[in-house]
RNA sequence: GGUCCCUUCGUCUAACGGUUAGGACAGGAGAUUCUCAGUCUCUAAAUAGCGGUUCGAUUCCGCUAGGGACUACCA
């Protein structure tokens, strides 16, 4: 039996981390195991639903390189896959139970349940839920009400007796008393749209979906949707409830974490491959030492049986430092045309670059790429190359262990060593030296010497190494900057 | 409140019932004769508790504790 899995996200926010986790969960799987793998859109919500999360959607797994063998676009043979182009299906169905007396048609106002709802939390009631108020009204009451103009909507009768179970891959067998599960959902709203619960067994009976992987959060409503593919006469897909994601709090991962939106790491400069490599290895391993997959890789050894059960937090260091890694490893052309983009953004360069600006961005590549964790990292990095910002407190210039006259003594003749040095095409060694031979004529460590220099040159205590650094501003203006810096700490 | 799920270093995780309980991130120390970063080396750090089963439990079972999810005309 092929595989055929699916990811049904819902247009009413960004791409987060914990859906694409399961996105790329089921994209593995079909993949590793020859099946298929479904994008679905589950747009029933009118109220929720908007059209930037659903370009989102498309934007984001496209960035991932995730591509879909049926779905919206590219089509397939069970289409459509958006589910408010399935509209009537679902009615359709719905009714079918009604007629089957599998459901009912409930008249009860929003007003009333409120009120039930809160008499039930305040009661400290066992039972929770709906009544079952409407649940054997006869045809004449219904008549009452539909003349009254009430929009009911369609609630599935669950049996109050016995239990049901489904099974789960990863958690074996999960058994349910009928009674606990939420009496008689809602399955058609009164706007004549599906609930969650109806539109998914159908779509993923209808798209013959044989896995269903989502998070664990979904597990309480497993057995409500044996109950629906019971009804109807389907038979159950296997069930693979996901580990949730969660924050440093051990509570879902969401927004006040931090960033979730994978729109948002994107604008931050993650690249894509980091994102999917560390994602993957949330609530799943190989064996515990491997660090690195490609998705190339992954598409081959992903295994079911390597998920986890247990809930697992989102690291956000170790994500950076998987970019760090991902960002060292790309070649250093290709990481040009990534870090222009943010030096646009700054004001730094022009679009498209000039000539020298295409020139000097492939310079400062080599030197920044260590440094960087995010691509946006090069902003503060190489500012002090495209904006003169001078630092004009004294103390900034002064190293460990000096004082402002030793450190004006020490950029005075440090400067012209290194200006003349430069000039004059000495090895950057032998510069090296004899700026540290200066450092301990002054009695000095070598920070004493360099760090006015640093800093007059780079207007910052940390920055680029000195010698890449007065590569990229040139040597006229390297002059420039150390004499300026020289009059600020002898001035007065 | 009810139902269900989960439990190895701070975090992600590895360990046919037999290991000095391993790796990685983060932390700490050091090296790299310029800062920061990077790189390298070293270091500290865990089987939630209690009972079983067993010659032997991180591993199997039970209980307790803790955490989480769900309990909508949202998904």
């Amino acid at each position: 039996m092929e595989v055929r899995v699916r990811y049904a996200p819902s247009p009413t926010g960004l791409q987060h981390i914990g859906g694409i986790r399961t996105a790329l969960f089921n994209y593995f799987f079909a993949r590793s195991s020859g099946g298929k793998f479904i994008l679905r859109v589950e747009d029933t919500d009118r109220e929720r639903y908007s059209d930037e999360s659903l370009e989102d959607l498309y934007n984001t797994l496209s960035w991932l390189g995730i591509e879909w063998d049926e779905g919206p676009v590219v089509g397939g043979p069970y289409g459509p896959y958006i589910q408010s182009e399935r509209f009537d299906l679902y009615k359709k169905y719905a009714e079918q139970l009604v007629a089957e007396g599998k459901a009912y048609y409930c008249y009860c106002s929003p007003e009333r349940l409120e009120a039930l709802r809160k008499e039930q939390a305040e009661s400290k009631s066992e039972y929770q839920g709906y009544d079952r108020h409407c649940a054997n009204l006869t045809a004449e009451e219904r008549a009452e009400l539909e003349a009254q103009g009430i929009k009911p909507v369609i609630r599935l009768r669950v049996p109050t007796e016995g239990k049901t179970t489904f099974h789960d891959i990863l958690m074996g067998d999960i058994t349910r008393r009928n009674r606990d599960i939420s009496p008689d959902p809602i399955i058609l709203k009164s706007d004549g749209f599906p609930t969650y619960h109806l539109a998914n067994v159908i779509d993923d009976h209808l798209m013959h979906i044989t896995h269903i992987m989502r998070a664990q959060e979904w597990i309480p409503s497993g057995p409500l949707h044996v109950l629906l593919y019971n009804a109807f006469g389907w038979e159950v897909p296997l069930y693979c409830h996901l580990p949730m994601v969660m924050g440093k709090d051990g509570q879902k991962l969401s927004k006040r974490h931090g960033s979730t939106a994978v729109r948002d790491f994107r604008a931050k400069g993650y690249l894509p491959e980091a994102i999917i490599n560390y994602v993957t290895l949330v609530g799943w391993s190989l064996d515990g030492s491997t660090e690195f997959f490609s998705k190339e890789e992954l598409e081959k050894c992903f295994r079911l049986e390597n998920i986890h059960k247990s809930p697992a937090v989102f690291d956000y260091k170790k994500l950076d430092w998987f970019n760090g890694q991902y960002i060292r490893a790309t070649a250093d052309d290709k990481l040009a045309g990534l870090i222009v983009p943010y030096l646009q953004d700054a004001g730094f360069v022009h679009d498209p670059l000039s000539e020298d600006e295409e020139k000097l961005v492939s310079k400062l590549v080599p030197s920044v790429k260590e440094r960087m964790k995010v691509l946006s990292d090069v902003v503060p990095l190489t500012a002090f190359i495209f904006r003169d910002e001078p630092v004009t407190d004294k103390n900034v210039y002064i190293g460990k262990g000096a004082d402002l006259d030793k450190t004006a003594e020490a950029l005075r003749k440090g400067m012209s060593i290194l200006l003349d040095g430069v000039k004059a095409g000495r090895s950057q060694e032998d510069i090296e030296n004899d700026l540290a031979s200066l450092a301990s004529e002054l009695g000095l460590k070598v920070g004493g010497v360099f760090q006015p220099i640093r800093v007059a040159i780079t207007n910052s205590t940390v920055s680029l190494p000195l010698f890449d650094s007065i590569d990229m501003i040139g040597i006229d203006e390297t002059e420039r900057r150390l004499e300026r810096g020289l009059k600020i700490l002898e001035e007065n």
